[in-house]
DNA sequence: ACCTGAACACCGTTCAAGT
DNA sequence: ACCTGAACACCGTTCAAGT
């Protein structure tokens, strides 16, 4: 945030400071999002921000509601298992997008204006595919469940295996399995070795496991 | 803690401030979780807890790890279904009784030995169900994003249902419903009136998702 | 209306000093 | 070996004061 015009700068509003809070937590993670740290990326004082928000927990608040505004709402038109498939995407890459935010949701009761709009959009689209208000509410549990923990894994996963060369790799699987007890773990050993081959990727699990997800709502569809 | 001879106190462990750090956690959120608050639960000075733990992170990880051992591993007799079934209610269950253990699932990169230890009996678990390596593969991503996403989103729910009596619930029900915009989001006042009826519990929706979870890796069970 | 300096009650962590 | 007091560089937030 360079300015200018100090003797006229343009005024600080709500959506800025969220703007920049998301972008710090984004650059920095969650633990360097402090008031003061905000409020210095912003050329202005800590306590100023008090003027926009009511405090750090609106902030946070905020910033979950500008997630889900990045979610692409599932299409009106066309078949439902499609809108639902790209929907879901979508959410799941927003999500490895701000690292910080799944690990927020988890703390936010009320949602904001953007969230419930969003998941409006997504329980029309299910009622609209033939679900009953009962078969809408196990998909969208069923649904969020995996994209969420999803999310969640795929960030705590420790490296990026793409962006890592064959022999990077290789050296990291033998560093590993090196003091890896083979005869106490056996089955991690293997999957440790099956996972850190170069052609793998967790990031490709996502699609697998949300077409078996799908198949299985579309079997329920009618019954539920 | 309290200390019956202050002279002949019996020596910290780091088992002793790991086992506090949860119960502290447990009751009053991991906000409260402070160097300085748990020293003082333990009636020691916050600088002796360096004398076991390397730092905060270390208390963080030994309470991820101490998470993990308390989660059910699969029997190894008896069929897959039913032992992998048995695990994830279990898992579900020590995530709600830990709220701020998937939270803290995000930032905890190196997994301590009892998570390990849980992953690799699970992994033989589905091994010999007969999922070849891959298989396991998509089925554990699987698997474990539902249960941690579900418990992600119970613990997000604001109140507890089953603690209400029907009165408290259709009031509540009807102050919800009051502000809220029912033209701009019809199908999200369509679920809220139906989740909130006496004898809906966000929590019942578990089973039925697990369920559609393994009978999609049981029909995949030979074919990946 | 919008911003700020000083202050309060907190943090995690280091380090030298105690027993 | 185990614990601690003082100190450092941080927190979120209040409040009275500035423009």
């Amino acid at each position: 945030m360079t300015e200018q015009d100090p003797t006229r700068r343009v005024p600080l509003t709500r959506e800025t400071v969220l703007r920049e809070a998301v972008a710090l937590a984004d650059e920095s993670g969650t633990a360097a999002l402090s008031m003061r740290g905000l409020a210095r990326r912003l050329g202005i004082e800590a306590m100023s921000l008090y003027h926009h928000v009511a405090n750090k927990d609106a902030i946070l608040d905020g910033m979950v509601d500008a997630v889900f505004a990045e979610v692409e709402a599932p299409a009106i038109d066309g078949d439902w298992r499609s809108a639902i498939r790209a929907r879901c995407s979508s959410l799941r890459h927003v999500l490895v997008r701000h690292p910080w935010a799944v690990g927020l949701l988890e703390s936010r009761t009320s949602p904001g204006p953007e969230t419930l709009r969003h998941h409006d959009r997504v329980l029309g689209c299910l009622r609209r595919a033939g679900f009953t208000i009962a078969g809408a509410g196990h998909a969208y549990a069923l649904l969020d469940s995996y994209v969420y923990g999803f999310a969640l894994q795929e960030n705590a996963v420790p490296f990026d295996p793409s962006g890592q060369t064959p022999e990077e790799l290789a050296a990291l699987a033998t560093a590993i399995m090196a003091d890896f007890p083979r005869d106490e773990l056996p089955s991690m050993a293997e999957m440790t070795a099956y996972a850190l081959r170069p052609g793998y990727a967790f990031a490709d699990e996502f699609e697998v496991g949300l077409d078996v997800v799908l198949d299985g709502l579309d079997a329920h569809r009618a019954t539920w």
